[in-house]
RNA sequence: GCCCCCAUCGUCUAGUGGACCAGGACUCAGGCCUUUCAAGCCUGCAACAGGGGUUCGAAUCCCCUUGGGGGCACCA
C-alpha cells in the first residue's frame, strides 16, 4: 500500500491553519424557483460552514413584494434538502439572530437608515419616479452615464421642511463621497478599487418603508454576525457601496467572496432561470427540473462542487464527507465556468451504478409510477421490478429513463405490437427463418424447466448451433416479440423477470403476426 | 457607451518561477469484450489567446492588445 507522499498529485493542497468556525448565509429572494446557480452558491456556503465547523444560515430576502412569486420559498427550501444541504438557523427552524425574514424586519432597517441619515452619511429624497426617469432619458441622449443627479442631496433644512410639510413620499439615499476612491478586498481577487465617482446615491430605504438590497444586507449581516458572504458574481459592481455603508456604521465588514457565474452549455452567458435551449436542446436550469428529470443528489452535489471548485488533481467522484475536509474558499476559480450537461449526466451514471439495487429501486418508484401510470405501492409489490431494475442499473443515467426501459414488461401482450417489420427479424435472418427461430424457440419456452435465464439461454444456444444460425441472430426475434423494442435489457434476464406464461404469450403473437404476413406476402406474388 | 472582473484541450479543471515537449475528467474517434443497448478495459485526437517585458529560466510575475463575462432600478 503506498502512502500518500507529497508528490502525489491528490495530495491535499497548501498547508493552511485551520479557520475559525465560519458564520454563512445562504439568502434567496422569493422571487422565482430556486436555480442551479443558486443551488450552488448555497453548496460552497454549506460546505465552508461544515469545514470550519461553522453555522450554515438560511435567510429570505423578501423586500420586493412586487416580485413576490408564491410557492418560490418552498421550492428553495426543497431544493437545499434534497442536496442534503441543512440549515442551522432559519426562517423555519430559529436561531439566536431571527427573524430570518427580512420583510419582519422592517423596524430595524427603518432605525438603521435613519441613524446613516443623522450620521450625515445618507439623506431623504422626494424625487418622483417620473422625473428619476427623466434626468435619465436626458442623460442617455447626452451620452452620459445614466444615474440619479443627487437633486435632493443639497436640499436646505427649510426645503426639507417644507416638502416634509406636503406629506411627499420619500426614499432614503446614501450619500457616495464626491472624491476619493474606494477599496474592498475580494478573497478570490483581491483588492479592487473605484472611483467614488462611478458610484452612485443608491437608495437604501424604498417609499414603501422596506429595504433595498444594499442596507438590508449590510445590516442583517452584520447584525447575524456573518463572517463570509458568498454571492454571484452580478454583486461585485456594488461591493465598493457596501464597503461604504460598512464604513459608515463603523463596523467591520466581513470577508467577500464573489463566485464566478454559471454559464450557459454553449459557454456564452449566463444560465438563465428559463430553460436555456441550445442548439435545439432543451436543458433544465432549474433545480426542481432536475430533480424531475432523474438526476441524484449525491451525483448533483458531486458535479456542481465541480464547477469552479476540484477536489484533487487526479479524482473527479468524492463524497460528501471528502469534500467538506477538503473545501477552501481560497481555492475556488474566480473565472466563469460553462455548465457541462454530458459530464453531469457521465457522474450520474457513476452514482446510479453505485446504487445497492434495493435502493435504486426505492429511487425508481416514483419516476415509475409517474411514467408508468401504475401506483407506488403495487410497484413496490411487484417481483418483477425486483428482478427489471439490476438489468437497467448500468443502463440508465438518470432515474426518469428507466420507465422507457422496462415498459413493456408492465403492459399487456396485446399491447406490444409489431409494425416495424424489421422488429421481428434477426440478423441476416428473412421473415421465413425468424418465423422458423421463433417457433424453435416456442418449444423450449414452453417446457423447459426450470424457467431461469442460465437455463433458457442454454437451451437456445444449442438450437441456434443445431440449426447453423448465429446466436445473436437467434436470440434477435425474441427480444422484439417480447419487449417491443429493438434495444432492451438481457434478453434471458428479460424472460425470467416476465415469466413463462406471458413470454410464451408474446411469442406465439408474434409467430402469428409473421406467419400473416408471409401469407400477405404469398398471394401478392 | 462607461465601470468592474476573468483568460490552460470543445467543456470542467491540475498547475502558485525549474520535477510540464503541460496531468486528470467529460465529450469525440478507434480497438477489446459482447445476445441488442449499456457498463467495463485499452489506445488516440485535443490547450498555456496574441505581443512585449522581468529572469539563467515563465503556463506561472508585470504591461499592452484581443476575447469572454458581469454590472450600470424605489429588483435582488
Amino acid at each position: 500500500m503506498t502512502q500518500e507522499t507529497e508528490a502525489s498529485p491528490n495530495r491535499p493542497r497548501k498547508d493552511r491553519s485551520p479557520e475559525p468556525p465560519a458564520r454563512v448565509r445562504f439568502a434567496p429572494s422569493p422571487t422565482g424557483y430556486l436555480h442551479l446557480g443558486g443551488l450552488r452558491t448555497a453548496l460552497f456556503d454549506w460546505l465552508w460552514a461544515r469545514h470550519t465547523g461553522g453555522q450554515f444560515i438560511l435567510r429570505v430576502e423578501d423586500t420586493d413584494r412586487r416580485r413576490y412569486v408564491p410557492g418560490s420559498l418552498e421550492d428553495a427550501m426543497q431544493g437545499l434538502k434534497w442536496l442534503g444541504l441543512e440549515w442551522d438557523e432559519g426562517p423555519d427552524i430559529g436561531g439566536p439572530y431571527g427573524p430570518y425574514v427580512q420583510s419582519q424586519r422592517r423596524a430595524i432597517y427603518q432605525e438603521y437608515a435613519e441613524k446613516l441619515i443623522q450620521l450625515g452619511y445618507a439623506y431623504r429624497c422626494y424625487c418622483t419616479p417620473e422625473r428619476l426617469e427623466q434626468v435619465r432619458e436626458e442623460q442617455r441622449r447626452r451620452g452620459e452615464k445614466p444615474g440619479y443627479d443627487r437633486h435632493c442631496r443639497t436640499l436646505s433644512p427649510e426645503e426639507r421642511a417644507r416638502l416634509e410639510a406636503e406629506g411627499l413620499p420619500s426614499v432614503v439615499r446614501f450619500a457616495v463621497p464626491l472624491e476619493g476612491s474606494t477599496t474592498f478586498h475580494d478573497l478570490l481577487r483581491g483588492p479592487i478599487t473605484v472611483q467614488n465617482r462611478e458610484l452612485q446615491d443608491m437608495v437604501l430605504l424604498k417609499s414603501d418603508g422596506l429595504p433595498t438590497y444594499h442596507l438590508a444586507v449590510v445590516v442583517d449581516d452584520h447584525l447575524m454576525k456573518i463572517t463570509h458572504v458568498l454571492r454571484g458574481q452580478e454583486w461585485l459592481a456594488t461591493a465598493p457601496l457596501h464597503q461604504l455603508i460598512y464604513q459608515a456604521f463603523g463596523w467591520e465588514p466581513p470577508v467577500f467572496v464573489h463566485l464566478p457565474v454559471i454559464l450557459d452549455p454553449s459557454g456564452k452567458g449566463k444560465m438563465s432561470k428559463r430553460k436555456k435551449v441550445v442548439d435545439g436542446k432543451e436543458y433544465p436550469t432549474l433545480v426542481r427540473d432536475f430533480i424531475q428529470a432523474g438526476y441524484l443528489p449525491e451525483a448533483m452535489f458531486n458535479y456542481l462542487a465541480t464547477l469552479g471548485w476540484s477536489y484533487a488533481a487526479e479524482q473527479e467522484i468524492f463524497t460528501r464527507e471528502e469534500a467538506i475536509q477538503r473545501f477552501d474558499l481560497r481555492d475556488i476559480n474566480p473565472s466563469p465556468a460553462a455548465m457541462n450537461y454530458e459530464k453531469l449526466e457521465w457522474m450520474n451514471g457513476v452514482y446510479i451504478r453505485e446504487l445497492s439495487p434495493q435502493e435504486l429501486k426505492e429511487r425508481l418508484i416514483p419516476y415509475l409510477s409517474r411514467d408508468l401510470g401504475i401506483d407506488e405501492e403495487t410497484l413496490r409489490q411487484d417481483p418483477r421490478l425486483d428482478k427489471l431494475v439490476p438489468l437497467i442499473q448500468e443502463r440508465i443515467k438518470r432515474l426518469s429513463e428507466a420507465g422507457q426501459w422496462i415498459d413493456w414488461a408492465f403492459v399487456e401482450a396485446e399491447a406490444i405490437t409489431y409494425t416495424d417489420p424489421k422488429l421481428l427479424l434477426g440478423r441476416k435472418l428473412d421473415a421465413a427463418q425468424s418465423l422458423a427461430v421463433l417457433q424453435a424457440g416456442l418449444a423450449i419456452l414452453e417446457r423447459i424447466e426450470p424457467f431461469e435465464h442460465q437455463a433458457i439461454q442454454d437451451a437456445f444456444r444449442a438450437k441456434a448451433e443445431e440449426m447453423g444460425i448465429k446466436a445473436g441472430s437467434f436470440f434477435g426475434p425474441f427480444r422484439g416479440a417480447i419487449t417491443g423494442k429493438k434495444v432492451s435489457p438481457p434478453l434471458f434476464e428479460s424472460m425470467e423477470a416476465l415469466g413463462r406464461e406471458e413470454v410464451v404469450k408474446r411469442v406465439r403473437r408474434a409467430i402469428a403476426f409473421l406467419e400473416e404476413q408471409l401469407q400477405a406476402a404469398s398471394e401478392q406474388a
